[in-house]
RNA sequence: CGAGAAGUAGCACAGCUUGGUAGUGCACCUGGUUUGGGACCAGGGGGUCGCAGGUUCGAAUCCUGUCUUCUCGACCA
């Protein structure tokens, strides 16, 4: 590839419109442009790199034996509608008519379809089991697309699933893809955690995430300092520890103008560990009043399977009105309310509480003094929190989902009605589990996690081109001349290649070859007359000089260490 | 969906307070000098100032509406 001619441009300057490294460096290197919103355009350059993901993404699935098959992006709505799913979608399904008014939607996801197709070719036990999959266009109408490619309403996933027929089966066919999916993510260099993550609306029994790490992660992963215990905060729980003090008497305290856990463990100087607070809440137009440790986030996705619920907002003042809580002061001693008080709050000991009235608290109080109705684990990890498996020190990290591997079981495959006849002729429902990879997301991850002041510094596996060669001199026709040979020296050998022919200074071509980050960089300039060239890393800042008998051999070797 | 900010040339921005010929840097075109880390000189092309109304002799500038983008939050199968 010779870039005189080509389709390339780049941006000295950060555009005012991403707030990402990798959306930046992405829209400056010209690999993408945004259209609107949330949705983008891959120009040449991106388009190369989102293939070479693509292609390890099939490779990888291929030789797990998966199947690939496409699907169609324009879909009846009634086929979102067996499974409740349009009502599930909500706002972020994208709906439109056909000309005879027929409901339609651009796919979110293909479950439905997926399991409509193994219909067609399932009947007996005999046919099972089997893996298919798709890259293909997923849109959802992100109420706040950001960060480049990392929240988008229009992306590539790659989807597989998997038919078996029973849960043991499918055990081996999910370890199948869960072992591909690790390649797939080692190959394309990304640092990834594997976490336990929330089986949420979709049911199943269980999910885990491919976290990619990064800063500006949408989750937070919680890690475990000597153990390999890892998963997405909406689940992750902790060893509670047991207090061993003994119990005293509860005392009422005046606390004037104290309402929050920061002013009452100021005002009364006690950790805001040994204090309880108290969150008002609005199940299903109920008010229920959750108690957990004061220095705690209350976890929304737990209360939420807890009562079997979607949403869980914070009560109004109507709902408040119904009982004697007073907001601020709010505590589970003579509270006439639905009480639920985290599992946690059972193990401590002489802490602080509200006492339902204006400017009072009660201190010392334990388990016995208070009524509740419930006791669940309803409360988010801090840092620094005991290891639930081990015993060592949790910590946080931020992660983007470039990846998840479910076992989905039998929802869709029993209301849309998938069955298969066993040995003993009998009718029974299909087991499924399916598997999901952003393949944008992957190239934003790796773009993200691979970056200097300069620009990019993308693997070799995922590069558009793993060589560039930048010729100093367009006007010097021996340099000119070697170039275009090594570059179609290059080819040849089955190197893919990119020649900065245009009539450019050095230092454009420089900063332009940085920006886009191909790992080789081959300089041919006034050494060329000794037989030499330069040969630069972009993992590297210094360059080395190379014989011109021998840069094939190296070039090859290099390439070959890194994929 | 709630709150806030911004839309002026391909990109990044100034001009708006106090209405009066549309500006700067980069990019682009022509000529020349340059050629190892985003060159220099000279000349040049390109914008119905997001859109629609209104006020005014006159609107990028003031007023109203609207669309879009961004930020913080809510949401995120």
């Amino acid at each position: 590839m010779k870039l005189k001619g080509s389709y390339f441009y780049t941006l000295r300057e950060d555009a005012k419109d991403e707030d990402s490294k990798s959306g930046n460096l992405l829209v400056r290197s010209g690999m993408i442009k945004k259209t609107s919103a949330g949705v983008y355009m891959f120009l040449p350059l991106g388009l190369k790199t989102l293939d070479k993901i693509r292609a390890i993404v099939k490779e990888e699935m291929d030789n797990a034996g998966a199947q690939e098959l496409l699907m169609p992006s324009l879909i009846p709505q009634e086929v979102y509608e067996t499974c409740g799913r349009v009502e599930a979608f909500g706002n972020s399904m994208f709906h439109l008519n056909d000309r005879s008014n027929h409901p339609m939607c651009l796919g979110p996801t293909h479950e439905e379809l997926f399991t409509i197709a193994a219909k067609s070719m399932v009947n007996s036990y005999k046919d099972l089991p089997f893996t298919i999959y798709q890259q293909a266009d997923k849109f959802r109408d992100e109420a706040r697309p950001r960060y480049g490619l990392i929240r988008v309403k229009e992306f590539i996933m790659k989807d597989a699933y998997s038919f078996d027929r029973n849960e043991e089966s499918l055990n081996e066919s999910y370890m199948k893809m869960f072992n591909a999916y690790k390649r797939i993510f080692d190959r394309c260099n990304i640092d990834y955690k594997i976490v336990k993550a929330d089986t949420g609306a979709m049911g199943g029994s269980l999910s885990e995430e491919f976290q990619a790490v990064t800063d500006i992660g949408e989750d937070i992963l919680v890690l475990c300092d000597s153990c390999d215990y890892a998963s997405n905060m909406e689940v992750s729980s902790f060893k509670i520890e047991e207090s061993n003090e003994t119990e005293l008497e509860k005392e009422l305290v005046a606390t004037p103008h104290a309402e929050s856990i920061e002013e009452v463990s100021t005002f009364l100087n006690v950790d805001p560990k040994k204090t309880v607070k108290a969150l008002l809440m609005n199940v299903k137009d109920e008010l229920v009043v959750f108690f957990i440790r004061g220095d705690r986030e209350f976890n929304d996705s737990k209360a939420c399977k807890l009562f079997g619920v979607n949403e869980i907002n914070f009560a109004n003042d109507e709902l408040i009105a119904t009982s004697n809580a007073v907001p601020g002061f709010t505590g589970p001693i003579d509270l006439h309310a639905k009480v639920v008080i985290d599992t946690e709050v059972l193990s401590m000991k002489n802490f602080v509480v509200g006492a339902n009235k204006e400017g009072y608290h009660y201190k010392n109080v334990n388990v016995k003094d208070i009524k509740y109705d419930q006791v669940a684990d309803i409360s988010c990890v801090v840092e620094g929190d005991t290891c639930p498996v081990c015993g060592g020190k949790l910590y946080f990290k931020k992660g983007i989902e470039i990846g998840n591997t479910f076992k989905l079981g039998t929802k869709y495959a029993e209301k849309l009605g998938l069955t298969y006849l066993d040995e003993e002729n009998k009718e029974q429902v299909v087991t499924m589990g399916c598997y999901g990879i952003g393949v944008g997301r992957v190239l934003a991850a790796a773009v993200e996690q691979h970056n200097d002041e300069n620009g990019m510094i993308l693997p070799m596996s995922i590069a558009p081109y793993q060589v560039c060669i930048v010729a100093i001199n367009t006007k010097d026709e021996e340099i000119m001349n070697y170039a275009n040979s090594l570059h179609d020296e290059l080819i040849q050998n089955g190197v893919e290649v990119l020649l900065d022919d245009r009539d450019e200074r050095p230092g454009v071509k420089f900063k332009d070859m940085d920006l886009i980050g191909i790992p080789i960089r081959i300089t041919v300039g006034k050494k060329l007359a000794e037989g030499k060239v330069e040969l630069k890393l972009r993992t590297e800042s210094e360059a080395t000089d190379v014989e011109t008998s021998n840069i094939i051999n190296i070039i090859k070797d290099i390439i070959k260490k890194e994929v």
